[in-house]
Order: C-alpha cells, then sequence, then structure tokens
DNA sequence: TTGATACATCAAAATATTTTGATGTATAAT
DNA sequence: ATTATACATCAAAATATTTTGATGTATCAA
C-alpha cells in the first residue's frame, strides 16, 4: 500500500480525478491550455450555455486544476500546473511502488 | 488544443479519469499494488459487498486499469502498468504544451 | 442612474452512478 | 450427484451529478 507521506492526499486525488472525468471538463481544459479564457470565450467556443459552463469551472477550480484572476467584468481562467505535476507525481508511484514491490513467496 | 496525434484518446482518458475518481475503487487499486488480489481478498480487507466490489472491478478492468487471471476458481486482478503510462504521459503533454504555447498578442 | 454585460448561484428537473439483495455460472471438493 | 465456494450479473432502490432556467451581484458605459 501506498505510504501515507505521499505529497497528495487521497481526497484531492479522488477530486481530481473527477474534475477531469467529465468530457465537457476535458473540452474546456483543452480550451484553457491555449491560454487565459473567460467564460464568454468558452461559450462562444463550446456551445455550452453560460451557467453550465460556471458549473464545470466550479469544479475544476475545487479540483485545484484551474486558477482564476478577474479583470474588471471578466474572470480569467488558466491551468494550474502545479496540481498537474503532482498528479502526475502520483502516477509515477504508484508504477514505482508496483515494480519494486517483490511478491509473496518468491 | 491538443493535437489529435496524442497516444491516448480523449474516451479512454475520461474512461481512466472515472474509474480513478471512485475513492472505493482508489482503496481497491491500493491493495491491488501490493500484488495480484482476489475479489475475496478485497473483502476481507475492506469489508465491502461482493457484489459492490465486483462493479467496482468491473469499471476498472474496462478502463484498462486493471488486468485478470483465472485460477481455478479465484480471479486474480493485477495493475495494468502500461495504461499508467499512458496517462502520465498525457499529462506530461498537458503541462509541456501550456509551457510552451506563447501567449496571444505578446 | 439606467441599462447592459460577465459571471455566479440557486432550486427543480433530468440523468447517471452506486448500492443492495437475489440469482446465475463455473469450478472444485465430498 | 450434491454441495460449497468464488465470482459475475441483474433489476430495483438509493444516491449523486448534471442540466436548465431564473435570479442575483458586480462592473462598466452611456
Amino acid at each position: 500500500m501506498l505510504k501515507e507521506s505521499s505529497k497528495v492526499k487521497k481526497e484531492n486525488i479522488s477530486k481530481f480525478m473527477v474534475s477531469f472525468s467529465d468530457p465537457f471538463r476535458l473540452e474546456i481544459i483543452d480550451l484553457i491550455m491555449d491560454g487565459e479564457v473567460c467564460v464568454c470565450d468558452i461559450m462562444k467556443l463550446t456551445k455550452l450555455s453560460q451557467s453550465r459552463i460556471s458549473y464545470h469551472i466550479k469544479i475544476l477550480k475545487e479540483a485545484g486544476l484551474i486558477a482564476d484572476r478577474q479583470e474588471g467584468r471578466w474572470v480569467y481562467y488558466s491551468l494550474n500546473k502545479e496540481s498537474l505535476f503532482l498528479i502526475k507525481e502520483w502516477i509515477t508511484s504508484l508504477t514505482d511502488y508496483s515494480s519494486n514491490r517483490k511478491r509473496c513467496c518468491e
């Protein structure tokens, strides 16, 4: 079993994965990757309704996946690379651990 | 936007993330990391009901996260490292892409 | 100060996922 | 053959997530 000392908490991993588990959120992330975007940009590019986008944005934000910055009436969203690195690290620890592990009775 | 040439398909990413998004499935993965386990092992270790475990196992299997091997009456499950590597690669492509990208009008 | 824009939030409805308990199938032991 | 074990599958119920349309708040322009 993975040590509890891992930098990412299980609860956060779950939240992160949930936030990545919706196709519309993946689409939004795809757009945000190209640079800061506001909700109105996402509306134009995805044809999703405003409140629907706000809802998904909220999930992504609460998972720590994106950051926001207000500028006048606009709110710009951007990828939070730090959290992506942490998750990558967590997946690495999964693969590393299970490849170094000795099987019982071998 | 990420090139479609990425080794992992969006649909698979979504499935993978869904499969990782449930705390009980994370728990099961945690156990499987320690070596092959059967449903009965998981039952003993997690106190989840048999059909509940089977259900989650199915989700994990369909996402390509775990592999199975039958031996008599037992079915042993193990981590499929290949898919973990692919997802890690996908996350890497997310961070790499967005860090190399030039902001508009800069 | 009025009206428009950008976005958040809310409650209800729609939809999807998960859990439960029952039943089914295959293997193996008696 | 009969019974027990290991697991899968199923349908119904329980629960969670998502969508929708309405309303709220802040900012800005006229």
